[in-house]
DNA sequence: TTGAAAGCGTTACCAG
DNA sequence: CTGGTAACGCTTTCAA
């Protein structure tokens, strides 16, 4: 409650000695920043960030741009980007686009033009060229994580070579009939994450000389129950069935585990699954999978913000995340 | 880019007049405010939120503390607040504790108290006396949604009475050894949610005069992986085996019967399961539970919040929300 | 090392 | 209905 002036007369000091001794700049005695800072706590004095955005022109705050906080994937990367953002005392102001395609424009106005951020940092989300200009004319630093949008660097795994990885693996176990269980493009999400995964599973299986079948490259929602449904559907279908699928999400992934369950099919045995992200969940269900950090992702788009921030060189590139195999128990040669 | 004097100056009418205008107070003509909106929309002008925080007092934001965002009640929690700030167009501010004890006190001062919100929501997080003092000094309003605090009013299920229709459920269909796995005190967590759960249970079995066996009462730490560990470390026991189990969240529920499944059991055959939720992922695994809706807890704490700033009557009381039985297919009379 | 004073970009009050 | 003009509470030169 307490102003920057009552700490200041406490102290016998001027407010602008107040500011600098609590901001911990340079030239200020120790005797006299001691003092200060006591006051300060006495009369529970905290700035005003208002107050001091106005003045600096800098918030302290970061813009997390997120399509929904209710996926695995997106979790993780706010925790990453919330541990980097505690040890430089930046705020976090979340925009949730939740699907809700209609309230970009508004979101994008009222919010994030608003200078209520001194940085931008977007999640798995691609942009219209007009709201790419709006971005750039702000002119703060930005950046994207899970998947590549075109003039924005970003931060995160090189898509189609996971995806080829992963269907390596199930081609090395000697599997031919295989299907894909993928994302679907959903609005205002980045299509080029799904669309990457499918292009690698496609080139691994062209180049190992087997056929992929359209009707086994299914849509999942990038859900377990989507996921689980559209597998469930594929192996109702009479015909031949596939002995392993891979699908784009570990999320998914589980939900194919679970359909194989409702058909009566065991994994490894009758069907492999294998999936992409290492999900909390995936060791519990056994789930073979190609191993990511969002969370690493989330934390190092942030010091790259971050330190930008703080008078470092721009960096241009974008960065490659690793991924890397783990083989659990839902993989296995095909019976 | 362009401040407000641009867009007068354009308008040929003085800031004062641009600032109604463009919130849409009234007493500006009609002709007016139409050209003030065009001039805006031409220059791209959007009113810094720091200055016209300062100026006005409010900050049109939200501020929502959380223990972590990788928990399913938390982030359909967050996506409930957000349907509603976004309606509102408030911004929503989120301060994650993520189990960092020792930065409370430090996100507490720096962020909460600094003016940067115009109302404070928490989730499941218990205060200190010192703590709840810096909240009732900063004199805005406050709400806490999932589990009682004492001196706040808050927003959730009845919990104890939640965990007494489980436990008799299990207890209806003829169950006599009933195990509970409970989540144990995190730090700075609500610990009254785990503990009212418990106490429900116990009430339950008491009142059918059964017995609660200390060893059969278990932490499952509320996530699937470590509900799973502690399910099967009860297995493992040798003695006398539970026939049915009451989860104190659906995701440990689900990691217990993934732990029954370790163990060669059949759900609900050797073991039946219930949990409290009603996850997304719950009738994927045809848990039975008692559903309750995070989303609309969220939504509801955030409105109340929202009508105070709007000038309403602050409301007192607490609000409790339903929760029903939902049965599926993990419970049935023991065999 | 410190202080005085000029902003920062709005909003709100009071006249007109 | 509109304009002038103080705030709002800090930060930041520039002097001392």
């Amino acid at each position: 409650m307490a102003g920057i002036e009552e700490v200041a007369r406490a102290t016998g000091v001027s407010t602008a000695t107040v500011s600098r001794a609590l901001r911990g700049l340079p030239n200020v005695s120790d005797t006299t920043r001691a003092a200060v800072r006591r006051a300060a706590d006495e009369l529970g004095y905290v700035a005003s960030s208002s107050a001091s955005g106005l003045a600096s022109g800098r918030t302290l705050a970061l813009g997390v741009v997120v399509p929904s906080v209710s996926r695995w994937f997106y979790t993780q990367v706010l925790e990453g980007v919330d541990a980097e953002l505690r040890s430089a005392s930046y705020d976090m102001i979340l925009f949730n686009l939740g699907g809700h395609r209609g309230d970009r424009e508004r979101v994008f106005h009222r919010s994030i033009l608003r200078k209520r951020t001194d940085a931008l940092l977007a999640l798995c989300l691609d942009f219209t060229p007009d709201e790419r200009e709006q971005l750039a004319s702000l002119g703060h630093p930005t950046i994207v994580v899970g998947g590549p949008v075109k003039g924005l660097r970003s931060v995160g795994i090189d898509e189609k070579a996971t995806a080829r990885e992963a269907t390596n693996h199930l081609i090395g176990l000697g599997h031919t009939e295989i299907a894909h269980l993928g994302g679907e493009d959903e609005e205002g999400l980045n299509s080029n994450v799904p669309a990457g995964r499918l292009r690698g599973f496609e080139k691994a299986m062209r180049a190992a000389h087997l056929t992929v079948r359209p009707e086994w490259v299914i849509p999942g929602g990038f859900s377990l129950p989507e996921g689980r449904a559209a597998m469930n559907r594929l192996l109702d279908r009479p015909g031949p069935k596939p002995t392993a699928v891979f699908a784009g999400s570990d999320e998914m992934a589980m939900g194919a585990m679970l359909a194989a369950a409702d058909h009566g099919l065991r994994v490894p045995d009758d069907l492999s699954v294998i999936g992409i992200d290492d999900h909390d969940y995936s060791a519990c269900f056994g789930l073979t999978t190609m191993a990511q950090s969002p969370f690493e992702q989330g934390s190092a788009a942030t010091r790259i913000l971050l330190d930008e921030l703080a008078g470092g060189e721009p960096r241009a590139g974008s960065v490659r995340s690793p991924a890397h195999l783990v083989v659990r128990t839902s993989t296995a040669p095909p019976r």
